[in-house]
DNA sequence: GTGAGCTTAGC
DNA sequence: CTAAGCTCA
């Protein structure tokens, strides 16, 4: 706010939006409505900046639906969002010029590219004479200023999580401003439609529209739905994929629609009334958002190079049919399958089922984790570019704080633990959804008139297994040997 | 230097 | 029961 009141102007201010697509806990839009001066909201499309990783499909839908409401309700305060395309400074540098603004204010993004945008177009405000400013929003810690005693990076969660745990308490959330003096001078703006970021032939996106409601507004309806449906024994359903057990938050988060500060703060409320250990729980979700943001601070390239680079040497067998077969859904284990599906169709996967495909491509089909990396930025709703990647390589096993190698996922067993009544598999392999519970996780273990009663036809309706768990399981500890120099 | 402790399990 | 170092204070 320092940066609105060191000016005393009544030039227009800039309120540049991009991954916090809301109004209220936003303190970039905050400090602009307070300082009472004319705002001017923006949002740029940006896709060529150095280094900028273009939105994948799935995100490029929510990013329109999010705008749409954004854009709404920024009408209705007063102030219109303008929307623009092309390279972050430069299309700053024309609305400074076509609005007279003299300041500049936005909330900090944390990914490499972004930092670099953001860091350049501060450099120009600078030269400029413009004041410019950026606030928190997206991480309650700053990744930067995360350290251990020696001052270097955390590798490992927990004493990274600790660290947290005994530093300052996050702020609280600020509320929506009430109203917005918006810019009243003719400043063009392009029509959302023109972004393109809608399928097209053919829209893919019936099954998003039926599962999401983007937006803030619905952000914080998924936040009420989580504590007074889910919260209470999060901590021993979280895992199962067969009803709603997780906050469902990601993509609201990925979107910056509502922030980590509002989460926390709903937290704490909620622990005041009931406490217990299912809010530590969720809490330390939000821990592991904030690690891989810090992750991915220390190691801009995480998305492309082995965090252990022991790994580099792994002898990965690159197989597009096996990829496909991943990719549609078809690999014969059921609940790899219905995670698939699930992603394709939702845009969204269950945490449990996310640990257990990638484990799969990486370790059963031995598919490089970038493969799989690329595959969830493409179709997932919530991707996020620190979760993901470290996720990724936390499966793998070349990531940060990651499980022994020779932990290979069961994928009957991760079924049959997580997914009981085989309901998740039913839902989305609705061609085995009459096969008793006992074989749903293993259909080829069926006997044949089990299978003919279910309608199952393996290797016609649904596939025979990609490969056999006990094989693969061996060639993948085999493969380990050899990247590790003792085969 | 030293010791405690380490998200998610399979055989 | 296995099996891996290695981070962090």
């Amino acid at each position: 706010m320092s940066a609105v009141k060191a000016t005393p102007s009544d030039k227009p201010v800039i309120v540049l939006f991009r991954h916090d697509l809301r109004l209220a806990d936003n303190r970039a839009l905050s400090a602009a409505t307070t300082s009472g001066r004319p705002v001017l909201p923006v949002f740029i499309l940006d896709e060529e900046s150095r280094g900028t990783r273009p939105l994948g499909g799935a995100r490029r839908w929510w990013l329109h639906k999010s705008l749409e409401r954004l854009a709404e309700k920024l009408a209705e305060l007063g102030g219109p969002l303008t929307l623009r395309k092309g390279k972050m400074v430069e299309v700053v540098k024309a609305l400074v010029d076509e609005s007279g603004a003299d300041t500049l204010l936005w909330n900090r993004r944390y990914d490499p590219a972004s930092m670099a945008a953001d860091k350049a177009l501060k450099q120009w405000a600078r030269e400029s004479n413009l004041a410019a400013e950026s606030f928190d929003g997206h991480l309650l810690h700053e990744p930067s200023l995360v350290t251990t005693g020696n001052g270097g990076p955390y590798k490992v969660y927990t004493p990274f999580w600790r660290a947290l745990a005994s530093s300052d308490e996050p702020r609280p959330p600020l509320g929506a401003p009430r109203a917005l003096n918006g810019f009243r001078g003719p400043i063009e703006s392009m029509k959302l439609a023109a972004f393109e970021l809608l399928p097209s032939q053919p829209d893919w996106s019936g099954g998003l529209r039926a599962a999401w409601m983007p937006g803030e507004e619905g952000a914080q309806a998924r936040l009420r739905s989580f504590f007074a449906d889910t919260l209470a024994g999060y901590g021993e359903n979280r895992d199962l994929p067969g009803t709603v057990t997780t906050s469902r938050l990601s993509p609201h988060l990925a979107h910056g629609e509502i922030t980590p500060y509002q989460i926390w703060d709903a937290l704490k409320q909620e622990a005041s009334s009931a406490p217990g250990g299912d809010i530590e729980k969720f809490r330390k979700e939000i821990g592991w958002r904030e690690f891989c943001h810090h992750l991915l601070f220390h190691n801009p390239d995480l998305a492309t190079k082995n965090y252990n680079s022991a790994f580099d040497a792994f002898p990965w067998r690159p197989d597009k049919a096996r990829l496909a077969a991943w990719q549609r859904g078809r690999t014969g284990y059921p609940i790899v399958d219905a995670g698939m599906r699930e992603l394709w169709q939702t845009g969204w996967m269950h945490n449990r089922v996310r640990m257990v495909v990638a484990s799969f491509l990486t370790k059963h089909l031995l598919q490089d984790w970038r493969q799989g990396e690329v595959w969830f930025w493409d179709t997932l709703v919530d991707a996020d570019p620190a979760s993901n990647p470290a996720n990724w390589q936390w499966v793998a096993g070349s990531g940060a704080d990651a499980a022994p190698y020779f932990r290979i996922f069961n994928p009957v067993l991760q079924g049959e633990k997580f997914d009981p009544d085989g309901a998740y598999v039913r839902r989305f392999v609705p061609e085995l959804a009459k096969l008793p519970d006992r074989f749903i996780h293993k259909p080829w273990q069926a006997p044949e008139r089990a299978l003919s009663k279910a309608g199952v036809k393996l290797g016609e309706t649904y596939p025979v297994p990609a490969v056999d768990h006990g094989r693969a399981r061996e060639r993948a500890l085999a493969a380990h040997k050899e990247m590790k120099g003792d085969a």
